[in-house]
DNA sequence: GATGAATGAGAGTTCATTCAT
DNA sequence: TATGAATGAACTCTCATTCAT
């Protein structure tokens, strides 16, 4: 294995373990044995758990952003564009591998001095408006550029709300409700 | 002091700790010593550290559910009553108290086997939902009484959508453009 | 409840305890809770665990002696009497209540330095070898005195091998043997 | 020092506490501060307490094999090799390491549900059994197989005793007296 | 005489990280 | 570069005993 791609492979088994079990409740060790590596070799790819952490919530959410653009970009264009987000949000729910969101099970569990992590998180969800603003802008066009910002802001927070709430009672109605929602303001 | 004292005395503590560094990162030792009380004495009126969890849980709800149905009812009755939640979190949000929904904070940091806490924390929403839902009973009596159910979950989600938001983002945006949205809705 | 019944409702208790569970592995809260007392109430009674492990061992062997010698004379005069001790040892095997000898899992879970309970438990079982020689007096009167006793050393060898030994193999081929050896040896 | 010297040097460490001390009323505070090494690494060599328990019965179990055939194989083949067993006991009992045996010591310590130790101690006692039966086999060629294998057990019953009661009383006539009457049976 | 709340000391175990090889 | 043994600090929890009431 080369290099880089052992520092892949340690990403994926520790973002695996970190976004089903916890980061903290993940200890090196659990790592390690499930990557097939020794302590030392992960301790040459990365500085301590932290950078683990950083790199996780990378992978996460670069895999997040390809898959939600292409599931919207698969509708046709408008309302419907729009509203995909829901849709792959239902998907993204009945798969096994669901467990919440990454940002907010990370952030409860760290220190508020953690300002790395933090930022790192906090841009992430910035991505994730300035997607929604764009989807918005260019599926409802009709919108002064301010409606738009507002709208993007609004399903963001619906989005937000029920990635949260269908991972908490483990039922889709939150999705579906974010849905309706969402579409009656955009119509 | 009373049995009863020491034992809310404890559970004060250790809320404020829970709520403020995170479960897993608050030590028993940390409880005790803020407590100033020996380790021995906290086991004596707590089987385990769940149990404290457990209590800290129910006496943030309690005091949360306390305090919103006041800020309501402090509202001349109508949509006034209903946007008062996001009075509250407003308020909320500004105290320098604020970190968050300690559910999801605590949820995020417990193995999934822990059924315990998780139905504890699944019940308080439930509450909070059955909340939101006599609320528009009592204020939207134009409504069916499907529409009023439906229309409790959307602000449930909203307001469950900015108290996560808006301590993420360390800004109270999230909770403005929730009770904008809100309003839109129940005009 | 009198004075002295509420201090042998204690040893009994605690007896149960001790016998079963283990001296070190049976805790004073255990045995409170189990007695239905206050902590207090046990240390008005007893000045500490270890004088709660004496009475325990003393309430053990006088049941004991009273319980072997009357297994002893319910037989006919002679040999037989002298082999009842394994008939009552395999009676008091089958028994439910049986783990292995008291004094011997007792004495494994102390210090060295514990003389004080460490010479009850020699005392104890020096007053099994005084019945096992008076026995064997009254029923083997063909042998000298000096016989006497080393067949009572050796009976009381095969005992308490017998003892240690079905209990730890949990079947009773141990006194069947020794019954068989100490027959041998007093025909 | 090599990973398997460091495990040989806990298992000593451990073994002369857990023999001498006992199980429970040894720590492991002891056993590393004995050891000079960290408690980490204790727990790197060895998964809990339990597992140096059982290493340390086998190394016992296994010095004792190795020495009381050393002892036996010494003598001139016949009646004394068999006697043997109770002449390498009365060395045991003199050197000032004898702590009656380790088996019986430790299952009084233990709960009746720990299977895991239970069995490694039957099996250890099965293992003296069987080399009795060989040396009775071996030496009292005369005797048919039958009366060998009761013999031999009627030897470990006494050695069982004597090694108990030599030890409880601290005095050395239980070896004595069980070797006499081993004496006796086997011409 | 009876209580139950409080305690200091210590139990066994796990943690992320380092370092000599 | 890759290793695995070693670590100090922290973890949750339990113990027998005491003391004010």
């Amino acid at each position: 294995m080369k290099h880089s791609e052992i520092k892949d492979h340690i990403i994926k088994t520790a973002s695996h373990l970190f976004y089903h079990k916890g980061y903290n409740l993940t200890g090196i060790n659990e790592i390690i044995s499930e990557a097939g590596i020794a302590k030392a070799t992960l301790y040459n790819h990365f500085k301590s758990k932290e950078d683990i952490c950083l790199a996780y919530l990378q992978y996460k959410n670069s895999a997040f952003l390809t898959k939600i653009k292409e599931v919207c970009a698969s509708k046709k264009k408008g309302i419907g564009q729009v509203l995909a987000v829901f849709d792959f949000l239902e998907a993204f729910f009945k798969d096994k591998d669901f467990n919440g969101c990454w940002c907010i099970n990370t952030i409860s569990e760290l220190p508020k001095e953690n300002q790395r992590i933090r930022s790192e998180i906090q841009q992430q969800k910035n991505s994730l408006i300035n997607f929604l603003t764009e989807l918005v802008g260019q599926n409802l066009p009709d919108h002064s550029t301010l409606e738009q910002q507002k709208l993007a802001k609004q399903i963001y927070l619906l989005y937000e709300g029920a990635v949260a709430e269908s991972h908490l009672h483990q039922n889709d109605w939150p999705i579906t409700s974010a849905r309706e929602l969402c579409n009656s303001i955009i119509n």
